[in-house]
DNA sequence: CGCTGCGATATGGGATGCCATTCTGCCCGG
DNA sequence: CCGGGCAGAATGGCATCCCATATCGCAGCG
């Protein structure tokens, strides 16, 4: 799998002094997020190792990293094996996220400055070109970047922690399939809304539509996971 | 080596086949939320191993553990240290927990069987008791195990995870002075008020109730933590 | 022909040693 | 008397070895 440059110029032997471990955890997540590992596949740290050419070491503590942001199990003498993903767990995971993001929200709409709006502001146009000219995936990573604005901007650090864990799980589902063109509109739509909230400083109102747009989120990707549920 | 050190007799070389590493971070845990070690306090790896009798593997990875629970921050060279714990960081944790746990009590008064109301009732009951005759032990115990019971019958599992990660350093604070009489007696109306919109299955009720319960609670702890904030 | 038991292999967990970095304290020069 | 630099100690990170256990295949017996 994914063989072994074994001149990889990104290895981090002088880049980086520390933090080897979430180097690696970061390569994984990525394959995992983006489906060139699928669920159920394993994770052996001795292939792993051998592969980037380390020690088990860090490969261990980079697979406890992954285990702890969901996207892996690891099982004594079994190695790691990717977790499913399917429309009960982006349902799930989803209303874990729209509570925190609506929480942010409202803390927003009641405290941000003029300079966060700006960022805001600023990102929420971005976004709308791209919607308008068919640009998917800049689409979807300013999307992401609004989303994650939110949540930093809101000032409470333990919300932002407890986001960043969710997150990889919750993207998953951005790499199976394209989004329903309805969908895409709906969601604009309240990006739109929360912009005019956030504006009037109507904290219920942002965390309103918010909650709504990330509940909309999860049942789309769900739909898309398991195209036999619609609820 | 792992010779057992006679004067640990909780030593679990033969009891736990694996998971040494939790056991360590658990006998950590308990030090830093019963305040036996002070924020600040460091943890050195070497020390501990020394200390416990086993190498330093194992109590590096419960370090890393602490590390994802919030309770100590790792830095090179350092070593560990637990974290600071003051009013702010309290507010900013019972807010998440807040938004965590009355999306609990929401879902359980939509879809509560018998079998999960019967657990509740039991548990309420025993908490009123030891609250009328005073066992503030009893009481706080019973009463985390509602909130506890509450997130876990709720059905979602990722809110369930996100709770445990949050909940150690939520209790930090149990442990620092006695609570309010007044505020003991409105947590106890609280979790009342909750139990009724339970039963009739009003579930804004509930996740209402439930948020200010958490807020309040959040509030006393901040007090208590630095008496010169009244929020 | 099928079932049981034993051994080989795979795999994660723990122990241990070495290394790089950083912090501390002392000594020397100004 | 004070400040800068240097040496040694402290400390976490990585590499490597050994171990316990679970899994799988094969052989031998019923």
């Amino acid at each position: 799998m994914t063989l072994p440059d074994p001149t990889d110029p990104d290895l981090p032997a002088a880049a980086t002094p520390t933090a080897i471990a979430e180097w690696v955890a970061d390569v994984l997540r990525d394959r995992i997020v983006k489906g060139e590992i699928a669920p159920g596949g394993r994770l052996v740290e001795r292939k792993i190792s051998a592969e980037l050419n380390l020690s088990r070491t860090p490969v261990r503590e980079a697979l406890k990293l992954l285990r702890n942001d969901g996207l892996i199990e690891i099982s004594r003498n079994k190695g790691a094996v990717v977790t499913a993903y399917g429309a009960q767990e982006a349902l799930d995971l989803f209303e874990v996220i729209a509570a925190l993001e609506s929480l942010s929200a409202g803390r927003l709409a009641r405290a941000a400055g003029a300079a966060e709006m700006e960022e805001l502001e600023e990102l929420h146009d971005r976004m709308l070109v791209f919607h308008k000219i068919g640009n998917h995936t800049d689409y979807f990573d300013t999307n992401s970047a609004i989303h994650d604005l939110i949540v930093e901007r809101a000032g409470n650090p333990v919300i932002q922690a407890t986001h960043r864990r969710l997150i990889a799980r919750a993207r998953r589902g951005r790499y199976l399939a394209i989004m329903d063109p309805a969908r895409l509109r709906q969601a604009v739509e309240e990006h739109c809304i929360l912009m005019e909230a956030l504006r009037a400083r109507d904290a219920g109102a942002a965390e309103a539509v918010w909650r709504r747009h990330l509940a909309h989120t999860g049942e789309s990707v769900a739909a898309l996971l398991d195209p036999a549920l619609h609820g």
